[in-house]
DNA sequence: TCAAAAGTGTTTCTCGTACACCCATGT
DNA sequence: ACATGGGTGTACGAGAAACACTTTTGA
């Protein structure tokens, strides 16, 4: 940035005017597969408004007081969020932002505008989910049940299974939501899972082993035992 | 939302905390085409901090100051906004949430999370454009120049180029950059300009005409004066 | 040996791409 | 008449979809 001395000036003897704010909040969707079901993490609300009923998880950005101290950036409040709510570390898990909610009154307590971002925890992690520092009550929930969420929440849910859907034809999204090992048919329940269809077998096969011959994903050794003949397991390449 | 008797008593008695906030801004990424070139609505700013520099439009978020005042939509501001810097009713100009900016010191006066709009504004709709109540200098500038902003504008408005840049392809953003009427060729410099590759003029051809078909365009009276052979006008079909 | 699910083969159709070519106009 | 760009024809290849078939396991 360009800085004059008389920039530098201003800025010392710059007061923020004394308008109203709003409150920032992140809250997260915090997405798995459990069972070849889309699950959602919630927490109940212990506190007033909507008392008693479920939500995201989510908490407000902090924010320091001074222009040198301007507190977290969003997307490290996004990577606390998850973290303290799910113990996870933000390295294993894909968070992206989602959108930002701001009608006015959607919460009934003051003006909050909600950065909401989406997480992508893979199966194999959510035994490790030890929920919330809060003692808040938390629980998995699967999408399709639509479960009823405090204030626009049911919204915020809806948009990110949105955008999962969308992304999951065009990027490597769907890698966020299979173990560290899979097979192709585990690949194929995430992808029904997420867009509610039933996909060809052998046709999803050779989509995949496009990614093989690209060199995206590799065998790994073994076969997983299943109910009828095993499959071959592949991983993601490391690159 | 329920409303039993002791949430409105506890609404009633809640005083927010007086925790820091940060100012929350929606700037906007205008964009339309100019002699087949993708270009931006900038403003001069004329205050510090980056007085002198180029920026994008955009505005405080009006917050009201109680519970039950809590201010404008984030989408009526955006548009509030649209119809200050452009003089343009929001109904004319296709207007999109893009991405929602909130690294700590970004500004250097105080903690401001920015969330930016899109907004394509159709060519023909440019003439009528009469720039800023706030008597600023404000000019469309060819994104390729890759003119120097203010603040993170230049990232604002990358991230904003590549959204429209997607979303031409499973979309019709593309009708939101041509004229109420346009030719084949006209959609084609469209998605030139927006990404920056040359297509087979006989292959876009057969693409669109594809909606013809679908009923999604229809021919318009008339042909449009070339250089060469005239070609037919389409414009969208009202539904 | 049978059910079930992994995995292969084959055919058909659609669509993107490349490129040759024809057509209508201004100069 | 010819350059220019609109508009058409055609052929090829990749990939999606439908579906019959083979293989390997557990029960």
């Amino acid at each position: 940035m360009a800085s004059t001395k008389e920039e530098r000036a201003f800025l010392a003897s710059y007061r923020p005017g004394d308008f109203p704010r709003p409150a920032i909040t992140v809250d997260l969707v915090v997405l798995t597969i459990v069972d070849g079901a889309l699950e959602v993490l919630l927490v109940r609300r212990n506190e007033h408004p909507w008392k008693g009923a479920w939500a995201l998880p989510g908490g407000f950005l902090r924010v320091g007081d001074s222009r040198e101290q301007q507190g977290e950036d969003l997307d490290d409040a996004a990577q606390r969020e998850l973290e303290e709510e799910t113990g996870l570390s933000p390295k294993q898990v894909y968070l992206e932002q989602l959108y930002t909610f701001g009608r006015a009154g959607r919460d009934p307590r003051m003006r909050v505008v909600t950065v909401a971002y989406y997480a992508l925890v893979r199966p194999d992690l959510v035994p490790l989910v030890r929920p919330g520092g809060d003692a808040q009550a938390a629980a998995w929930q699967r999408v399709a049940d639509k479960p009823r969420l405090a204030f626009d929440h049911a919204q915020i849910l809806e948009v990110a299974v949105e955008r999962v859907r969308g992304k999951l034809e065009y990027s490597d999204l769907a890698f966020a939501l299979v173990p560290a090992t899979f097979t192709i048919p585990e690949l194929r329940a995430v992808y029904e899972a997420v867009k509610g269809t039933t996909y060809d077998p052998g046709n999803f096969r050779r989509r995949f082993q496009r990614l093989l011959s690209d060199g995206i994903i590799e065998r790994a050794p073994g076969k997983r035992i299943t109910a009828s003949k095993p499959a071959v397991i592949y991983r993601l390449r490391k690159r």
